[in-house]
DNA sequence: GATTGATTATACATTATGTATATCTAATTT
DNA sequence: AAATTAGATATACATAATGTATAATCAATC
């Protein structure tokens, strides 16, 4: 006889506390770490306070655990105000604004720094990670649009973009933070290197 | 008694043969591997023709090998040029000059990646590499001493240090010639976006 | 011919990831 | 109330990697 199954309201709802925590305590080690060398399911499932087979149900594996950490950290990083930058008149200051949000996320939780160390382990993570940032590829793009001239190159818009797009990563906005600045500091600086990196794509001879 | 100790010429030139062709394994097992998860000793050893232990005695450890293929790559890899390239009388042409050489070095051997990689999980090795990159920065350094204007300010000085330092790192290299470019047009685009990095250190108002 | 340095052989300790199997416990179903 | 089920645990094992320890091999040097 096939065997009766049923969903349990209360299970899945202790599972569900018992996943969270487990992620709660994955990026609190991550972020209390000083490598991600160090970061080991048993640590994690020791400062959870469950078993790492545990982790190994929930997650099914080192990477699951870590995208699952990747994604709770976007969903309360503050990247959910992207749609209105996007959304404002101006496409400037919408840029700008994306810069702003990006490095709050970028420093909100050093565990970003570690998940991104996590990528050269990993290729599958990695590949994970690279496919979450080309949203932000994907707005940078739609930005350019709305800015570029339109006589701009082809070329020119995408030297443009892949520009802005690596400014505003973690690598460069790590590198600029360890040379001893402000989240704002920061900011402003990438900030200005983007207004730059537009330039070519406006019309230097009005002309005609 | 004291032991009786000598300096062999043939013992250590047959030693630092054996150096080499573990050197040149382990470059060659970075480039051609797909990751640095499976950089192991063990494959390094093997490909080179001697046993692991070979290679705890010639590197010490892991990371010394990591360490000794930089070298390795970095005194092979074109950086030798940078000295003409301080010595040329017009600091702009340097600065150009300079970008091409780093991405030269970055386009060169595919296991810098994998060694920048491995940054990640060897936070001392992750030191070393920092070290060896403060030549560049100094390089830049100097640089911008010659081309900023003297009211320029000792901050707007500082950002396009920082600034050019990043956009001349390997992880902008990668990123821009994962968009798709040859190491040429990655070259002319990160020049570019020095260029623009200068403009804040001109005076715009050469009034008074 | 004795000694020495580099390499090798073998063994072992430690740490991680990941899999397998059986058990336990509390929530559901009948 | 009894059987069943999902989630968690206990225990064990396979695999791979780093690193250490000790003795043996072998050719170069004294």
């Amino acid at each position: 006889m096939p065997p009766r199954s049923y969903v349990s309201p209360a299970r899945s709802a202790a599972a569900a506390e018992t996943r969270e925590r487990v992620i709660e305590a994955a990026s609190r080690t991550l972020r209390e770490g000083e490598s991600i060398a160090r970061f080991s399911l048993d640590t994690v499932a020791k400062a959870a306070g469950v078993t790492r087979l545990t982790v190994y149900n929930q997650f099914g594996s080192r990477r699951g655990l870590l995208e699952a950490v990747f994604d709770e950290i976007a969903r309360h990083g503050g990247l959910h105000q992207l749609a209105d930058a996007m959304a404002m008149a101006d496409a400037h200051a919408a840029l700008d604004r994306m810069v702003e949000i990006f490095c709050g996320f970028w420093n909100r939780d050093s565990a970003v720094g570690r998940l991104h160390d996590a990528m050269a382990t990993d290729p599958e993570f990695a590949e994970a990670v690279r496919e979450r940032n080309e949203r932000r590829r994907r707005g940078v793009t739609a930005l350019i649009d709305r800015i570029a001239a339109k006589q701009a190159s082809p070329q020119a818009r995408k030297d443009a973009v892949d520009l802005i797009f690596a400014l505003t990563s973690y690598p460069t906005f790590a590198s600029l933070s360890a040379a001893g600045r402000s989240r704002d500091e920061v900011c402003r600086l990438v900030q200005t290197a983007c207004h730059a990196a537009l330039q070519p794509l406006k019309l230097s001879n009005p002309s005609s």
